[in-house]
DNA sequence: TTACTTCTCGAAAGGCCTTTCGAAAACTTT
DNA sequence: AAAGTTTTCGAAAGGCCTTTCGAGAAGTAA
């Protein structure tokens, strides 16, 4: 209705409209808009209506700059692709979303001057901190003690051990699902798992390493290190099961390759979880859920980890100190058919 | 070094600080540090020194509060852990990245409610701009028209025609797939898709049939519509094979149906592409690329989506006016060893 | 040297809101 | 009715930056 332009390119409406259509000052509006008790309850109303026939919204900018803070927190990913970022991005919103935070996204894609300049412009944007996100659990470097601003790392830890890192417990939860299988009697265990040059895997197989000797049980062979995909856990599956028929459980260091390894266990005929249990990482539904057996697996909790991000960025923001180190988060497992017989 | 609390915890430099460390008055600092002309090089010089010292970053709050627009745009989506969102995202930031706007981003997880709150927490921010990203290709609740600011909505169409929309063309999608599918020969060919109840499914089967119609080709069975899972697509694809056994080509509704297809396929002991052609939809990575064969499937192009619905806010900032109507985007297909022999 | 042009810079306002502080109005008490 | 309280409201400043406009400095021409 108040349309002057275009549908949709109505002014916002400013306080002084407000007071103007009211017949009261800026000051009294404000504080009627506030709901603040030095304003008779009659002139509050007439203002509130006002309000609302002018379609009001108090401009956050002038507030922010007022308060000091804009109850912004700057997102900066590093791949916006990987599903590692979203369930914590959820947490972080979970966290914030009660406080009234907005989070501003930055997608660096894994190339500094992109991030840089994302982080120059959050800055700028004077956000009240910012939780870095990395695309593995490899340290990656510091922003730096520099900035004005609260950070945390969240997924990939940062490589200077002052600044506030939060990262999944890789070995615990290699650890996990290794007791995990040894539970179902299982003694003839191998480990599959993604390339070399990712902690992750060499965390995940030290866990694996750690279970298996505090049950005093010898592994089957080496862990197998390849990449992360289906492919090399059909492949590896395949060698392991040729050199070692009496395998009786596959510890797999991501779901894709436990999806690779059920499918070789089929076509060797194999029955899962009758004859072999497998246990997948990473808890990514639509993998593990839609295999046949479905498929157990390790979940990082990564919302639980992008909450507490928000909870330790919050509590800074709120002048607590941003005390340094590495916080690991422990993973959960999720049973499901490949492991425990269904129904 | 300037640090004067706790690490992280300086304040943020304000112009004025710099004009003073540099001896001159804002004004002149601010002109400096914006590279405008009526600066002496000299001065300029010693101001931006000053600047870099103290790490100076122009407060945005005030510019934004000046030039009457933030350089922010609200990126409203009903779920983040939908795949649909993230390629929008990305192109959405493609497309703005170069231009210096930020995106905001709210999950309202298909909450009414929640929608609301962020809404107003967005134009609170005074953001110049909102695109509202739905989870499916079903039309949706427009936001109305009261706003003062652009809207675009992205993959789910708003409600209201006079809104602009941008989705993909999924009868295009379901023509392009059964028309690959035709062009190795295939003549019995069936169409097994997801659940009725969207759009999606619709639409897709529509353009299958158009496509057969159009080739003279009679259906081998009316399309199955059931869930969007790889059990679906097993289960489907074993009844239509026991009834149909001269089925040689599998139109799915998904890359997820598409993959169960396969492995019913495998166990019925076809070959896929020699004897059967089976072609999915989405082309998600994981599962198209992790599949054996490799997965031929229909692209949606969502990030093209995402560009172009920053393009059409861009151009309504830009004062240009924000025309109604749905635009469709086209899909692609990429063919990979389910339909075309690999090497 | 005087008159005039060209640079270079600074004071101040403006954008929107909140908050403080003082003034005016409405009541109460004596 | 006068004096004192309490309530209610408004003027103005403050937060940070940009921009305009005018003043002063420097330089040129006569």
């Amino acid at each position: 209705m108040a349309n002057t332009a275009r549908s949709g390119q109505r002014r916002a409406a400013t306080l002084n409209d407000v007071a103007r259509l009211a017949g009261v000052s800026i000051a009294t509006a404000s504080k009627a808009v506030n709901g603040r008790a030095e304003v008779a309850e009659s002139t509050r109303q007439r203002v509130m209506a006002a309000a609302t026939e002018i379609g009001f919204t108090p401009n956050a900018l002038a507030q922010s700059l007022i308060a000091g803070r804009t109850g912004t927190v700057g997102l900066l990913t590093s791949d916006l692709e990987g599903r590692f970022v979203l369930p914590i991005l959820m947490g972080a919103e979970d966290a914030f979303g009660s406080g009234q935070i907005s989070v501003f996204l930055c997608d660096a894609r894994g190339d500094r001057i992109r991030e840089n300049y994302h982080l120059k412009a959050l800055l700028n944007r004077r956000v009240d901190g910012i939780i870095v996100v990395g695309r593995s659990t490899d340290p990656r470097p510091s922003l730096g003690h520099d900035l004005p601003v609260p950070v945390v790392y969240a997924y990939a830890p940062s490589d200077d051990p002052t600044d506030r890192s939060l990262t999944p417990d890789n070995v615990v939860g290699g650890r996990l699902s290794v007791e995990h299988v040894l539970s179902f009697g299982r003694r003839r265990i191998a480990h599959i798992t993604g390339d070399i040059g990712y902690a992750a895997a060499i965390d995940r197989a030290a866990g694996f390493r750690e279970g298996l000797a505090a049950a005093g049980v010898p592994p089957v062979a080496e862990p197998m290190f390849g990449s992360w995909t289906e492919g090399w856990g059909r492949d590896a599956a395949a060698v392991l099961l040729d050199r070692h028929p009496d395998i009786d459980g596959f510890v797999c260091g991501s779901d894709q390759i436990a999806r690779g390894v059920l499918e070789t266990l089929r076509d060797y005929g194999r029955s899962v979880p009758e004859d072999v249990s497998v246990i997948g990482y990473d808890n990514w539904e639509v993998l593990a859920v839609n295999s046949r057996p479905e498929l157990t697996s390790i979940d990082c909790t990564l919302q639980e980890l992008g909450r507490r991000a928000a909870q330790r960025i919050f509590e800074a923001i709120d002048g607590g100190p941003l005390e340094g180190g590495t916080e690991y988060v422990a993973p959960k497992i999720v049973m499901r058919g490949s492991t425990v017989a269904s129904r």
